[in-house]
RNA sequence: GUCCCCAUCGUCUAGUCUGGUCCAGGACACCGGCCUUUCACGCCGGCAACACCGGUUCGAAUCCGGUUGGGGACGCCA
């Protein structure tokens, strides 16, 4: 076969959804591994609807994907003296007619075949009329009307239809534009398009696509359908399933390859391999491997497969997405990587589901004040914590270094003068330096914030024991 | 309504083409347990599915037919 040539053609009315953004891996991956071409188009030939911003939103969350191309971006509304060459071309060949009928007299139609319990078609009324250009006329295309048209789908099999439940589409509006179907067909055709992977919702156009390939004498490309994503309630996906902008993700603390990993698996897989990063993607990725039914878009597994991403990168990966996430909490304004945030994030990555998360959790590192969790003060925090915390305290302040290994050896001075078991020195410390019951290693900690935060952070916990009145630490 | 597609645990899926190795495997979630100074991580175990009916066959999750269920499309949107 010749190089393998998709394209991801987004048409600019909102931002990109996941939906769509499965749709572009699926044509990326595979050119990727195929050694093709990926191309990107955008299709704004409807003018009321598209937009710049929507163009800009579409880009943005194709390079946040890490989604490159080839060739392109290509604009349908620049390339319109192309297909006014293809639409000549056709009514000179007498395979498409002007027509004048309007889009009341349209509905009437299909009302009146859908009542007949038959498909609701344009019934032909200026098909034979031989109209000429009028100021404002409508193109259809001469469809066949008899026999059978085969697609030869390479992820659902054959599919056929009968071409008397195919109609006189429109190709050309009568406002000048082309439309969907038309310029779909041309452009792929110019642009040397020979793999096309797109949802299910277009099965039914590709047999009007494919009579046009042969109306203009092209070669058929190779059509993929993929299976649509579902929301939880198994209907197609849209906006009251909750975030499905790709960007929202982003904002939300998601990791770009998580997202990918999470999207390309849902409809494709490699035997029982959950966890793939973009490189397997593209060694692994064929069309054989995608199924034929709809999948539910599940956040849980999202989140899981981020979880598991975020484990497995580095400080130095994280930091850079992380840092708007710190930034606005306030938390650090570092534009470079520290040793002690390279060290935060190490030890604060394995238990951080997103982003989101993981600033959140660094706080007892930036913030000075340590506000006490209720549950945790009440719980730890109260005077027989009085007496470890102290021995802690005296401890560490005649510490040599502040290793790991020292301060293990010095919490166990402790328990031995103290009688205590390491449980019941270590989460009152915990409470003390973190505000919370949960944290990273507690010797992680305490090397991570150093000797004197540490002290001042104990002592702070002791007069706030001493300031509680009985009554509330004795129950 | 008409046309098209799909059908394995709650969800994502392996297995289906090339019937037996599948009283169906993995993952998420959930429930136990272990590890541990906490929480995670990790590890061990559990729960849980071949939609239904009929046929072909010595044998069917796998092949065929039907039923049911779900999804999609029927625009001078893409």
């Amino acid at each position: 076969m010749n190089t393998v040539i998709t394209r991801f053609p987004p048409s600019p009315t909102g931002h990109l959804h996941v939906g769509g953004a499965r749709t572009a891996l699926f044509n990326w991956l595979y050119a990727r591994h195929m050694h093709g071409r990926f191309v990107l188009r955008i299709e704004d030939t409807d003018t009321a609807r598209s937009t710049d911003e929507s163009v800009q939103a579409i880009f943005d969350a194709l390079n946040w994907l890490g989604i490159d191309w080839d060739d392109g971006p290509y604009y349908q509304s620049r390339r319109l003296d192309i297909y006014r060459e293809y639409l000549d071309k056709m009514i000179a060949a007498d395979k498409a007619y002007y027509c004048t009928c309007s889009p009341e007299q349209i509905d009437e139609m299909r009302k009146k075949a859908m009542a007949a319990g038959e498909k609701p078609k344009y019934d032909g009324t200026c098909r034979n009329k031989g109209l000429s250009v009028t100021g404002h006329a409508a193109v259809r295309f001469k469809a066949p009307q008899s026999g059978t048209t085969v697609i030869n789908d390479v992820i659902k099999g054959e599919i056929s239809f009968q071409n008397d439940e195919l109609d006189d589409f429109i190709i050309w509006r009568s406002d000048g534009m082309p439309t969907y179907n038309f310029v779909v067909v041309v452009d792929d055709i110019t642009m040397g398009i020979n793999t096309v992977i797109r949802g299910d919702d277009h099965v039914n156009n590709t047999p009007k696509q494919i009579q046009l390939y042969h109306a203009l004498g092209a070669d058929l490309p190779v059509f993929g359908h993929v299976p649509m994503v579902l929301g939880q309630d198994r209907t197609r996906l849209s906006k009251r399933h909750g975030a499905m902008a790709v960007t929202a993700y982003r904002e939300m603390g998601y990791l770009p390859e998580a997202l990918v990993n999470f999207l390309v698996r849902l409809g494709w897989s490699h035997g029982d391999q959950e966890f793939f990063t973009r490189k397997e993607l593209i060694e692994y990725f064929t069309l054989e491997n995608i199924g034929k039914s709809p999948g539910v878009f599940n956040q849980e597994k999202l989140l899981a497969l981020n979880a598991e991403h975020i484990r497995n990168s580095t400080p130095q990966h994280l930091f850079p997405q992380l840092r708007p996430f710190l930034k606005a909490r306030g938390l650090n304004g570092d534009d470079t990587l520290t040793p002690e945030t390279e060290k935060l994030i190490e030890i604060l990555s394995p238990r951080s589901k997103t982003l989101e998360e993981l600033a959140e959790n660094t706080r007892f590192f930036y913030e000075d004040t340590i506000q006490y969790e209720a549950k945790a003060a009440r719980k730890f925090l109260k005077p027989v914590a009085l007496e470890p915390l102290e021995l802690v305290c005296r401890q560490l302040e005649s510490l040599p270094d502040f290793e790991e290994k020292t301060l293990e050896d010095a919490f166990r001075a402790v328990m031995e003068t103290s009688g205590l078991k390491l449980g019941k020195i270590a989460q009152p410390v915990r409470v003390a330096l973190t505000g919370k019951t949960v944290s990273p290693g507690i010797f992680e900690v305490i090397a991570l914030i150093g000797r004197s935060k540490t002290i001042n952070r104990i002592q702070a916990a002791v007069d706030f024991i001493k300031r509680q009145p009985e009554k509330d630490t004795v129950r």
